[in-house]
DNA sequence: AAATATTTTTAGGCTTGCCTAAAAATGGTT
DNA sequence: AACCATTTTTAGGCAAGCCTAAAAATATTT
């Protein structure tokens, strides 16, 4: 029962969100320190403060997970710098390779009543410039049947919804190819010997996608 | 020759920048550690610290005022928090009495582009919702000639431009009285035992404001 | 199951930014 | 000029958040 979480603190509890989020198991010191930027020793140091305030559950060699108010708190941070995003992208125009440095600071400035005004004045957005889900004031995400690129079959169609991979390099990639967020792709071919992808795009150029780059866009299915 | 400050390093070059503009003099170490609200201990390892990388003059037992490069960034840090106060209170409709704890975080953020688009965004304001004038990117500040209320001479009118003193009880204060920036006012009468103002408000009605109100109004005279 | 490799934790140390208490410097009085 | 009050600095300490190196625990290989 803290309640002023340094921002160290709630980078740590935010890197503890997506590793459990994305490997849907405890969250291993290395990849914690990989994530945030520190050494395994740090982590360990820090995994123990964050315990003994309740913020995560964790056994020594035994990975850690958030707990309930754990959650919380993480989840106010995605959310915050999801919105931010937005605001950076549609309000002030800059591009979705430039906002993550900005939104990871601002994230961190603390008010609530900010967070909900931003919200409304955004029009509650439920998607972020990357195409990740906004959550609600409840800490609830809305859901999209999703899938990678590379999961359709030739002759399928969808609607690029997200990215996986957020490196400045492969969001300006796609912004030179004409890849974004909307885009509709018709799958036209795979070619076998090195997987990469022949797509259609809005119906009107053809282009050829490597295997990576369609396995790092998420699509929503054209029936 | 130093980049990065840390937001305590750039909250006592603010600091500085403050006391040696109004008292036109060199920031006091007693001054410093009330305004930052830290001891005086405190405060001379600092001033130590940014004089040895060029921030500030400071000789022991002399006080403390920004170099040239110090000034830059004070300024900027001016500029950013009085932004983003126009922001929170035009863009997010916060009152004026509100802004301060979360403009005094928002402008730790880092990014030159960023304050600049906000800026732009808000349409290159001059003043804060306070009155305060807010430096353009080459650090100028707006000139206004403007007075305390309280110098005013029975007879004469003015319109209030700007606050001295912005404590929440002040600024709520002005509200529940229907004074605020913009308001005109016509000095009355001046009460001799306290000297207490009358003056007719936006011409309306008649208020009677305490000598010390008086005093933390700015206003600028119609002839 | 033992040996080896990997992961995690502990130990000890550093800087930042704060503190209190004591010492030193300054400024005013007489 | 000497004393006194005030201001400022120094000395010593503490917590947060990081580090490297070494030790301990766990996982993998043979």
């Amino acid at each position: 029962m803290e309640y002023h979480l340094s921002p160290a603190e709630e980078n740590y509890l935010k890197a503890i969100f997506h590793i459990c989020f994305q490997e849907e198991k405890a969250a291993t010191t290395n990849a914690i320190a990989a994530m945030v930027g520190a050494s395994a020793a740090s982590v360990s140091d820090m995994l123990k403060r964050l315990a003994a305030n309740d913020w995560i559950h964790h056994k020594s060699h035994r990975g850690a997970t958030l707990t309930e108010q754990g959650k919380k708190v993480a989840t106010l941070l995605v959310r915050k710098h999801r919105l931010w995003e937005v605001f950076l992208v549609q309000v002030l125009h800059f591009s979705w390779d430039e906002v993550h440095y900005m939104a990871e600071q601002l994230e961190h400035v603390q008010s609530d009543e900010l967070v909900e005004r931003l919200d409304d004045f955004l029009g509650r957005p439920k998607f972020d410039p990357h195409g990740d889900p906004i959550p609600n004031a409840r800490g609830k995400f809305a859901q999209r049947n999703q899938m990678p690129l590379s999961a359709l079959k030739v002759g399928e169609s969808g609607i690029i919804v997200g990215v996986m991979e957020q490196s400045t390099a492969f969001l300006r990639y796609l912004d030179k190819i004409g890849l974004g967020i909307g885009a509709q792709v018709d799958l036209k071919e795979i070619f076998e010997f090195d997987g990469s992808l022949q797509v259609e795009l809005n119906g009107k150029n053809l282009l050829t996608i490597s295997s990576k780059v369609g396995e790092n866009l998420l699509a929503q299915k054209i029936k």
